[in-house]
DNA sequence: CATCTTGTTACGTT
DNA sequence: AAACGTAACAAGAT
């Protein structure tokens, strides 16, 4: 599931273990999740290691430890995040168990697309310092989402916004949700976009993700009625506006829903110099 | 049984 | 060198 919104809300379910020390620790430590750790200085260094702080950057996590470690996570596509009991028997997809006194604190992900981090020093690791800035931040401005999409200006626009790099949290549903409200074509070029398009884009990229987290993030209730999110998974969905049947296809390795209506081909494009008068 | 999936990355090509 | 498209990863749902 996650994008930046569900990142969010996961993180906040192991804040129930928040001052507590970790009194074992249990792993599946051979899975491909695990492959930039060094599992067994984990396991020993994470014991009377106290929690202390977590933090989400688009759909990173980190969290912070006393002994100066660190753990980063991945939730990939299908990682979740929970707080169980004490006693909790962990399950073949249960990776990660930190046992605290009162709770067991869980990484569970069937599909194996996550990652695991573990850092240990005064400071944050390399990799966490180095993401871009969020969206909903006031560093993500008009230009820099401009260079961006120069750089990389022959991409469609969809495949574009799942770039972390530049969008940072962005997801498949998102990235829809955003082409629909700020009506560009998924197909559209990155670097072609009028002015008056990128200024819609720039809008509802934040817009979406600041609603997303309001909802989605704080409870896992769903965003807003009248959301394209709401259309977008069965086949069959159809425009909140027009009531078409929406359109889909691959694009940007991902499928892609879009009302036909709404996002025209030419949609983003420069408006056409009128032609001067015969 | 075949096909789908809300993510990332390695790899080959342009 | 950088940008781009695609296959691959793994397992569950439909």
């Amino acid at each position: 599931m996650p994008e930046l919104a569900e990142v969010e809300y996961y993180r906040t379910r192991w804040n129930v273990g928040l001052g507590q020390p970790i009194v074992g620790i249990a792993v599946h430590g051979e899975k491909r999740i695990f492959r930039k750790v060094d599992v067994p200085a984990l396991v020993s260094q994470m014991v009377d290691a106290v929690f202390l702080e977590s933090q989400a950057r688009g759909k990173q996590l980190l969290f912070r430890f006393s002994k100066n470690l660190w753990l980063g996570l991945h939730l990939g596509m299908t990682g979740k995040l929970s707080a169980e009991t004490a006693d909790y028997a962990a399950g073949k997809h249960d990776h990660l168990v930190l046992r605290q006194r009162d709770r067991s604190l869980l990484f569970h992900d069937p599909r194996l697309f996550g990652q695991i981090r573990f850092h240990q020093g005064a400071d944050a690791p390399d990799w966490w310092r180095a993401l871009p800035p969020p969206v909903d931040s006031p560093e993500f401005t008009a230009e820099r989402m401009e260079q961006f999409l120069k750089r990389h200006s022959k991409l469609p626009i969809k495949a574009a916004l799942l770039l972390q790099a530049g969008f940072p949290g962005i997801g498949n549903w998102m990235a829809d949700e955003i082409l629909w409200r700020a009506k560009v074509h998924p197909r559209y070029p990155a670097g072609r976009l009028a002015a008056d398009a990128q200024r819609r884009l720039w809008r509802e990229v934040r817009f979406v993700a600041r609603k997303a987290i309001t909802s989605i993030g704080q409870d896992f209730s769903d965003p807003p009625r009248g959301w394209l999110f709401h259309e977008r998974w069965g086949k069959g969905g159809r425009c909140p506006i027009h009531g078409n049947t929406l359109e889909r296809r691959t694009i940007g390795g991902r499928t892609s829903a879009w009302c036909k209506t709404c996002q025209p081909e030419a949609s983003g494009a420069r408006l056409r110099a009128r032609k001067a008068s015969v």
